[in-house]
RNA sequence: CGGGGUGUGGCGCAACGGCUAGCGCGCAUGGUUUGGGACCAUGAGGUCGGAGGUUCAAAUCCUCUCACCCCGACCA
C-alpha cells in the first residue's frame, strides 16, 4: 500500500473528546472514526488490525472445534419473550419495528437464536457436543458508552456456543475455550488474567473474565499474591472471620440486649468512636429499592454491601439505594435503624453476622442504639448470604493472606450457562436411553474492538501505538526520504515491488513529506519494522532497518532484500 | 438517570454585546528545502450545534432544546 493513496489521515492533535491513550492513538492515527457516541467507523488501517485480530480467533475457535456460521441481526422479540430475558436486558437492548408493526430486536446477544437453532437441528446425544460460532455486529444501547473502543453501542464479536449432554462434559468444552481464549491472547501478545466472574444478564451460574490490567479499564479485580485467587468485585469473596487482635474472645460470650443513649451519633464511625469498640462490633443497616420495594440490608459494620451479589440474591432487576423519606415512610428511625423488632419489611443480612457478637445495632429510636445483640437470639432475618464487597487489603477467602485489587479491561468472558435457555427454547435431545433431555449450554465472547483497544493500551508510547507484529496493519514501513533524486525513488519502487511480491504486507511511503513527519507517522502507526532508504544508505547499496521497539538501526544489504527482511520478521515472530 | 464540562472552517483553539469572526495544524498552487513534525508567497474553506427571545445591534445576554465528553449509577 502506498501511503500516499491510504484512506485516512494522521494528525498531530487529538480531537478534545478522546481521553484513553487507545482513543486518542486509534484517532490520531486515522484508524478509526466517530460518528455518534459509542459508535465508530473503521478506517482502513484499523480495519486491517480488526480482520488480523479476527483471523486470530477464527483459526483457534477452528482448533478447538467450533464451525463457523452467521446468525441474523434482527430477531423477533418473541424469541426473547420466550427466554424471558427482554426483561434482564431491558432498555440495553435496541428494538426496531418493522411495516407490520413487528417488534424485532437488534441482536444484543445470540443465545436465543442459536437455541432455537439447535431446536430444530440437534435431536439426539449424538449430535452432541456441538459448538458453533460467528463473528459479527452486536447491537446494545448502553447507558454510557466511554473511552473509544472500550465501551460502545454496536461492536463486533466472536460468540461461541457450546452443547452439551451434561455437566461434565460442558466442563471439558469450558476448559477447552478458556486454553483457547488463553492462545488468541498470547498471540495478540496481550498478558490477561484470568478471573471468576459474576454472570450479571446473561445469567447461568458459573463464568469467568479474561482481564488486561489497566488504570483505564473500567472493572475492578481483586487477587491475591499468595495463593493465586482472582475474581472480578462483583463476584470476590473474602474471609470475614474477626481477627483476633480486634477483639478479645473473652468479649465473645453473648451478654444481656442493652439500650444505651447514642445522641447525634449515627453513623458506624461515629457510634463505634463514641462507644470504644470496633466497627466489627457493630451491625450496620442500609436501605435498598428493589423492583419498587424496600429492602433492609445488615450487615456488619466495617463491610460494605456489593450490590451486583445483593441482585443475584434477590433476584431482582432494578436496585437502588432507598432515600431517607422512603425510609422514614415505614417508620424506621434513619441513623438508628435496627433489625431488632422489625415488622413488614424483607431484611436481608450478610453473613458477616453470624461471625462476631454482642453488636452495637440502632435502637430505631431516636438518639439510643442497642448494645449486645446477637443473631439469631435477638432478630430474624429473611435471607443470609454474602452479600460484601471485596477491598484491596482484605482477608483471601482461600488462604486468609491479603488482597490487593487493580483495575482491568474484560477482553473476554465465558460462561457456563446451564439449562435454562435450552429449556425454555426447546433445545432438548434423547439420551442414549430415549429419555428428552435440555442440552447444557455454554457460551463464550470476545469483543474484536475492545480486544484491539486493550492492545493499544498495554502497548504504546509517547510517540505513538507499538502493535505487536501479529496484528499490525503492515509489517514493514518503507520509508524513502528524497522523493527528488531519482536514483532513490526508483531504488525505493523497486524495493517496495520486491517486497510486495515476497508476499509481505509494507506500507510504502511515497508522500512528498519531511523526514521528521515521516518517521513521527510510522511510530504513530506503530508499524513493526521501519525500513528507510535514502541517498546515504544508497551509497552503500543498503537500506536501513529499525523495529519499533528498538533505538538501533541496522543496515541491510539491498541485494536480495526481501528474503532478509523475511528473516527478520519470522525471527520476530518466533519470539 | 444524578453530578460536572464542551459545542466557532476537516482538527486544535481565540474572540465573550459593536466595523469584514481571527490564529495554529491540515488542504490547494508555485518556489526553496529534506535523517525526527522545514520555510516563503498566494489561495480555498465558517448559516459561530438548533429554535425562540432581549436589543438599534447577538458567536457573545436570556429561555428551551439537541449533540458530544468526563465522574457516578448502570453495563457480559
Amino acid at each position: 500500500m502506498r501511503f500516499s493513496k491510504l484512506f485516512g489521515k494522521t494528525s498531530r492533535e487529538a480531537p478534545a473528546e478522546a481521553e484513553s491513550a487507545s482513543h486518542q492513538l486509534l484517532l490520531r492515527a486515522g484508524m478509526i472514526a466517530q460518528i455518534a457516541a459509542g459508535i465508530y467507523s473503521y478506517l482502513p488501517s484499523g480495519w486491517r488490525v480488526l480482520r488480523k485480530i479476527e483471523n486470530i480467533i477464527r483459526e483457534e475457535m477452528d482448533k478447538a472445534g467450533g464451525q463457523e456460521l452467521m446468525l441474523p441481526v434482527l430477531q423477533p422479540f418473541e424469541l426473547w419473550q420466550q427466554s424471558g430475558r427482554y426483561v434482564s436486558f431491558g432498555q440495553t437492548m435496541f428494538t426496531v419495528t418493522d411495516r407490520k408493526e413487528h417488534k424485532l430486536a437488534l441482536g444484543p446477544t445470540h443465545e436465543e437464536v442459536i437455541a432455537d437453532l439447535a431446536h430444530r437441528y440437534v435431536q439426539s446425544y449424538r449430535d452432541l457436543p456441538l459448538l458453533v460460532y460467528q463473528i459479527q455486529t452486536k447491537f446494545r444501547d448502553e447507558p454510557r458508552p466511554r473511552g473509544g473502543l472500550l465501551r460502545v453501542r454496536e461492536f463486533i464479536m466472536k460468540d461461541l456456543y457450546s452443547f452439551d449432554v451434561d455437566e461434565a462434559a460442558l466442563d471439558e468444552n469450558y476448559r477447552k475455550m478458556s486454553q483457547a481464549y488463553q492462545n488468541i491472547y498470547a498471540r495478540c501478545g496481550l498478558p490477561t488474567s484470568i478471573v471468576e466472574a459474576d454472570s450479571g444478564a446473561i445469567g447461568g451460574k458459573e463464568s469467568h473474565e479474561f482481564m488486561v490490567i489497566a488504570e483505564t479499564g473500567e472493572d475492578e479485580m481483586v487477587f491475591c499474591p499468595h495463593c493465586g485467587y482472582s475474581a472480578n468485585v462483583e463476584k470476590a469473596q473474602i474471609s470475614k472471620a474477626i481477627k483476633k487482635d480486634v477483639i478479645a474472645s473473652e468479649a465473645k460470650q453473648p451478654l444481656p440486649l442493652e439500650e444505651i443513649a447514642t445522641p447525634e451519633q449515627k453513623t458506624i464511625e461515629e457510634v463505634a468512636d463514641f462507644l470504644g469498640v470496633p466497627p466489627e462490633q457493630t451491625l450496620k443497616a442500609v436501605f435498598y429499592i428493589a423492583d419498587g420495594k424496600l429492602i433492609f440490608v445488615v450487615i456488619r459494620g466495617d463491610l460494605e454491601v456489593n450490590e451486583t451479589k445483593l441482585r443475584n440474591t434477590l433476584k431482582c432487576t432494578e436496585l437502588r439505594l432507598a432515600t431517607e423519606d422512603e425510609v422514614q415512610q415505614t417508620g424506621i428511625v434513619v441513623g438508628f435503624a435496627s433489625p431488632i423488632g422489625i415488622k413488614g419489611t424483607k431484611v436481608i443480612a450478610d453473613d458477616s453476622i453470624t461471625m462476631g457478637s454482642n453488636f452495637i445495632t440502632g435502637a430505631n429510636r431516636q438518639g439510643y442504639h442497642f448494645k449486645n445483640a446477637n443473631y439469631p437470639r435477638d432478630f430474624q432475618v429473611d435471607i443470609t448470604a454474602d452479600i460484601a464487597l471485596a477491598h484491596h487489603g482484605d482477608s483471601c477467602p482461600k488462604c486468609d493472606s491479603n488482597l490487593s485489587s487493580t483495575r482491568g479491561i474484560e477482553v473476554g468472558h465465558i460462561f457456563k450457562l446451564g439449562t435454562f435457555i435450552s429449556e425454555k427454547l426447546g433445545a432438548s435431545f434423547l439420551d442414549q436411553d430415549g429419555v428428552s433431555r435440555p442440552a447444557v449450554m455454554g457460551c463464550y465472547g470476545i469483543g474484536l474492538g475492545r480486544l484491539l483497544a486493550a492492545i493499544v493500551e498495554q502497548s504504546h508510547d509517547d510517540k505513538g501505538i507499538i502493535w505487536p507484529l501479529s496484528v499490525a496493519p503492515y509489517q514493514v514501513y518503507l520509508c524513502l526520504l528524497h522523493l527528488d533524486s531519482p536514483e532513490v525513488a526508483s531504488a525505493a519502487e523497486k524495493v517496495y515491488q520486491e517486497l510486495e511480491d515476497a508476499g509481505i504486507e509494507v506500507l510504502f511511503d511515497d508522500r512528498d513529506e519531511s523526514p521528521g513527519v515521516k518517521f513521527n507517522d510510522a511510530d504513530l502507526l506503530g508499524i513493526p519494522l521501519r525500513l528507510t532508504l535514502s541517498p546515504r544508505t544508497l551509497q552503500n547499496q543498503s537500506i536501513e532497518a529499525k523495529w519499533r521497539t528498538e533505538k538501533e538501526t541496522q543496515l541491510l544489504p539491498l541485494e536480495n532484500v526481501s528474503a532478509k527482511v523475511n528473516k527478520l520478521l519470522r525471527e520476530k515472530l518466533a519470539r
